[in-house]
DNA sequence: TGTAGATACTTGAGCAACTCAACTATTGAG
DNA sequence: CTCAATAGTTGAGTTGCTCAAGTATCTACA
């Protein structure tokens, strides 16, 4: 068995770290948002829309009710970067489809947040690709605890 | 010059890792806050509230304004967790103090938060220094770009 | 075929967490 | 003593979310 105390420090420091991180990580995405006239769920669901897809894909990619999709997507839509295209074969759904623009900021955003990322990367060198090994391991577990 | 798309590629995946580990820690955080009555953001105050002291300081931790915290501690103080006690020296200042319950509960949450983080990072036995050590770097990096 | 149940999206109510501006009470510095 | 700064509160407003209910449509099966 393991020194308990040493190890529980560990794990607060891990924990501590990966928030810090994420909370960079997310400051720097928020703040290219902003720049863009974008709220940061707006941003969020712009990246995730590649192709045309169904409002549901989208709910299901940012693991939210499809209501709050509804709202965001109204948000894009006033502001002319997507359009909602009914689908013939299937009339209950309609896929959001990105505009010219909507494509354009979507690709600025994309860029521009991950300029911030490597920056924020950076200092790590060739390390990077260790940092990343690890973190696939943590991924990997299933979720635990129900 | 090292090869950008690979580059780019690698800045994906980190980013995308980072903020799967960082949910997965927030999402168990919550669940156990829930589990105690507690919404997210008065759990966070309370495992951020050691000895007594005055609601500035908490607004500080948590980076967010002072009238935030009013509202959380109001939560806090009607569920008999914390207590405002105005410090004679400077009687603008109220003073956060746990009581018993409060302690107890805060424990508690410190100690089931850690055992879910325990349990995530469990995969990568003794490589959890190793990735510490990696995310230091990363969050020894002043905060880029203004 | 007809109908029962699932599914896609919308709407509305409501909550949590936040910010900002304005206010009160107090302190500290000149 | 006065004036700027600070601690905390209040109220208005926004964002992001959930849940319940409703409409329209689809699918399966008896």
């Amino acid at each position: 068995m393991s020194d308990a105390p040493a190890d529980d420090q560990l794990v607060v420091e891990l924990t501590d770290l990966v928030f810090l991180a994420a909370g960079r990580l997310r400051q720097g995405f928020n703040a290219i948002a902003a720049e863009l006239g974008l709220t940061p769920a707006q941003a969020l669901a712009l990246v995730n829309l590649r192709g045309p897809a169904p409002m549901r894909d989208l709910a299901d990619i940012l693991s939210c009710d499809a209501s709050n999709v509804t709202g965001i997507v109204d948000g894009l839509e006033k502001r002319g970067l997507v359009t909602r295209r009914p689908d013939p074969a299937d009339r209950r759904v309609k896929h959001l489809v990105l505009t010219t623009e909507g494509s354009r900021r979507r690709d600025q955003l994309t860029t521009e947040a991950n300029a911030r990322a490597e920056a924020l990367f950076a200092a790590l060198g060739p390390d990077r690709t260790h940092l990343r090994d690890l973190l696939a391991v943590v991924a990997a577990r299933q979720d635990p605890q129900p």
